[in-house]
This record gives structure tokens, C-alpha cells and sequence, in this order.
DNA sequence: TATGTTATAGTCAGTTTGACTACAACGAGG
DNA sequence: CCTCGTTGTAGTCAAACTGACTATAACATA
């Protein structure tokens, strides 16, 4: 074994939500050197006596301007960690990714250190054919790559477990759900075999012997469902 | 933001193989303190000048007594990062797990910071009733718990992956692929279903005209094949 | 009240599964 | 060299699930 080289830790988020029926993330538009200016992931410095959860858990209150008083409602995971020695200029950052996701979060407000915050829709940003510059800036640090990982992770576990749910806010229908499957998948699941693996599925969701409130757009008003006890769909449901 | 105080980063691998028809994991003596005497996953010190991934194949070649003239057959990938801030008494260490797996690795060395090194059984190690002392230490730092996400992660991936051809040498029968699902899950998978399913999904194996040799038991030998280029198995190998 | 819109229910052929049974090929012991 | 136990291979069949539909009920709005 040789020595231990000091190495700061770091921790970075993909905040996802739905908005207009696309998956959204979180950016900060850095205030400090490098990259100022650029367009990057929500992070900061784990401390000393925290973990990398804790410290995600912090930044996302922090970040989201939701003060730790108010609980949380959504969902956040380690996604992995990025360690390549030249990923920050300034010196030897690690940093463990998480990806976070909710319902209905509120406008950013900007951080300390950041000029400013706001959603963007993640095909914009992530498209290879890159949209205009104001919808999708490049990305600070390898954080392109971090937010690739991201869509990645949560797409695939909207296969095979119940996440969808933490993407609506209780009580939900199903309709409602739908949605956020065509949102991160690209195209919706056919309408009734979505609802009959939903249904099926044992402890998916549970239903309320309430309605919805009208859309709207007319049409029959759906019923309301909570999240149920249920983690994973086996077998998985298809994607499109 | 805050100050950016320093860590040390490591890497832990979690290596396994199968032996004698068992899930077994390396394991190293502590020649040092802390936890001198203990055994443990064998990892390092991220070096200034190579990422985490990096520094696992390094390890792994170290451990393993392959040096990297060898090629190295088998499976590395990150699992993930462990950072409570108390997880190592002398100072703040976060470390990067990896899992890895291979056939056939040969007796360890032990390297030049452990005692000993020896492999494990692993449900030995992790039943919930441990067994006798001799065949279940207790590990060091938080090494169980990444050694039961290692061991779950594994699990998973075989009903979704090809992973489990990493596990034999090729060229290799079916049979023989099929003891690894046995050992990793822990019971046999049905025969007639496990043929159909890897034979039927497209280029999970690819079938040579050659046969097995004798096994010692007598019986009809064996067609041999090739990993195929598949790498995802859709839908899933059912669990037990 | 008419009309378009949306939720819900049901159908049906085709595929995949899980649990079996039958057969073929081989090594070893008499 | 014939028989027997062992192991690999092939096939069967009902049950479950899927993917692609059609039909109908329940609204909101005009």
C-alpha cells in the first residue's frame, strides 16, 4: 500500500421532475471559476461529518429552497462516482453522483455560489443534435455525462420498479401516471395494457373512492390512487 | 459552498469466482493496523494520477498475482461508494467498491501490506447464523455490508445479463454455466428451461462443434460453446 | 342537449413460462 | 461386451402474460 494523497469529495445531483410532460432536470449556472458562467449540476463539498447521502440530502434542500423543515417528498439514490483525475482543473475531485426525483417542485431559487438556477427539459439538453444554444448550453465538468447516467438509471428502473409513483403527487390517477412513463420514455405505453399492469401488479398502487378534478380539455374524470407498499414490477414493464 | 476538506480515497474489491460449485469471494489478512489480524476486501489507495477504476484493475492484478502482463479474463465494474465519516478510525476514507469476477483465478499471494490471503465461501461469510468462526470471520470496516451489495448485485445481474459466462473459461458447456446460477443463487435452475432460455436468447452463447471431456461421473458429454455478444437477456431468467 | 374527449372494460391470437416426460449418449463394473 | 447408472438433449402441454385491438361509460364544454 502506499500513501493516501488528499482528494476532495464532492457530491452532484440529477434533479429530475415532470414538467409539461417532460422530464426536467435541475441546472445552476455557475458564479465562480472554472466553468463560470457555464451550466452545471447542483453539488458542494461533503463535510466532515457527513456522507455522501447526507450531503446530497443537504444540497437538494438547499438547492430546491426546500428548507430541511419541510419533508421531502421524492426519492434519492447514489447513481456512482466519477473520478477522473483531470474532471476538475483545480485540483483531485471525486465526486458520487446521486439522482434525485420528485413532484411539483418550485422555480430555483440560486444558490450562494450560483448565478442563477432553472429547469430544462433533458432530450433538449441531451439530444446529439444539440438544439440551440439556449436549450441546451454544454454542460460544466464531465457533467454531460453524469446527467447521460441519470436519464439512463431512471428510465431503466421505470421497467422493473414502482419509482413512477414518486414523480406524482398522492393522490394521483392513472392517467397522471402515464405520463410520466411517456415523459421518460419518449412515447406513452398502450393505454390498456399500462393500466392493467398497474392494476395487476399487487401493492402498485392503491386506489381511493375519489375523482379527479376536471383536466380542462373535457372527458371522464379518472379515479385517484395512492402509492402502494409495492417496490419492483416483476416482470418488468415493456418499454415502448 | 463551503471549504473543501481533505479525504482519502480508496478502492475495495469485492472478487469473485467459483470454487468446488461454491460463490466464493477473496479475502485478505490485515497485517496492519486497524483491524490487524481481521480479514477483509483487499483494495488501495487511489493513486494522483489514475481514477478509480484504474486503481480496482491495478488492485485486482496485485491480488490476484496476475500482473498485467496477463490478460485478465473475467468482469470489473463500480458497485458503489461507502463514505460514512466513521468507517475507518485513523481518517476520513471514502472508498470506491467494485465488484469483480472471473473463472478460474488461481490460489492469492498475499500482498505486501496483508498477512495472508485465501478465498471464502461467501454464503458461509454472510449467513444470517454464522457459522463457526473458521469459516466466517467477521470483516473488517464495513466490508460486509458492501460484500452483501456485492453479492446482490451479482445475483441480479445474472437474470438480466449474460454475466454468468464471465464466470467459466471458455470454451465452456452449458451444464458448467448452469452450476454457476446454482452457486449464485443458491439453487438450480430447471434444465429443459435453462437450455431454452440461453439457447434461445441470440447470442448469449455461440456453439462450437466440439464436446466436453469425461467428467469423472460418466454421463453423455457435453456440446461446448463461446460467449456470444449479447449482454442483456430480455426478459429476464426467472430467480429460483 | 349535442359533441368531442377521456377514462375504463373487455377481447383474442400469439408468445413465454413452469413443470414435466421421453430419449440419446456416454463411462464403468461385471 | 453388455448392462446400468448417470448425464445431456429434445419435446410436450396447460397456464400465464403480452401486444394490439374494439367497445362503452362518464364526463366538460359549447
Amino acid at each position: 500500500m502506499s500513501d493516501h494523497p488528499p482528494f476532495a469529495v464532492a457530491v452532484d445531483l440529477a434533479i429530475f421532475t415532470i414538467r409539461d410532460g417532460a422530464l426536467s432536470v435541475l441546472l445552476v449556472e455557475r458564479g465562480e471559476e472554472p466553468f463560470r458562467g457555464q451550466w452545471a449540476l447542483p453539488g458542494g463539498f461533503v463535510e466532515p461529518d457527513e456522507d455522501a447521502e447526507q450531503a446530497a440530502w443537504r444540497e437538494l434542500h438547499e438547492e430546491t429552497g426546500l428548507e430541511s423543515s419541510a419533508r421531502f417528498a421524492g426519492h434519492l439514490e447514489q447513481l456512482r462516482t466519477y473520478s477522473a483525475p483531470d474532471r476538475d482543473p483545480r485540483m483531485r475531485v471525486v465526486s458520487v453522483a446521486h439522482v434525485a426525483l420528485a413532484p411539483d417542485l418550485p422555480e430555483p431559487t440560486a444558490g450562494t455560489d450560483a448565478a442563477d438556477a432553472r429547469w430544462w427539459v433533458v432530450d433538449d439538453l441531451l439530444s446529439p443534435a444539440e438544439a440551440t444554444a439556449e436549450e441546451a448550453p454544454e454542460l460544466a465538468f464531465d457533467h454531460r455525462q453524469i446527467l447521460l447516467d441519470a436519464r439512463e438509471r431512471v428510465r431503466a428502473k421505470l421497467e422493473y420498479t414502482t419509482l413512477a409513483t414518486e414523480f406524482v403527487a398522492e393522490p394521483f390517477t392513472l392517467p397522471e401516471l402515464r405520463r410520466v412513463y411517456t415523459a421518460v420514455w419518449g412515447s406513452p405505453p398502450d393505454l390498456g395494457n399500462f393500466r392493467r399492469k398497474v392494476l395487476g401488479t399487487e401493492g402498485f398502487v392503491i386506489p381511493t373512492d375519489a375523482h379527479g378534478s376536471p383536466t380542462g380539455a373535457g372527458g371522464r374524470r379518472a379515479l385517484l390512487y395512492r402509492r402502494g407498499p409495492a417496490k419492483v414490477v416483476s416482470p418488468p414493464m415493456a418499454r415502448g
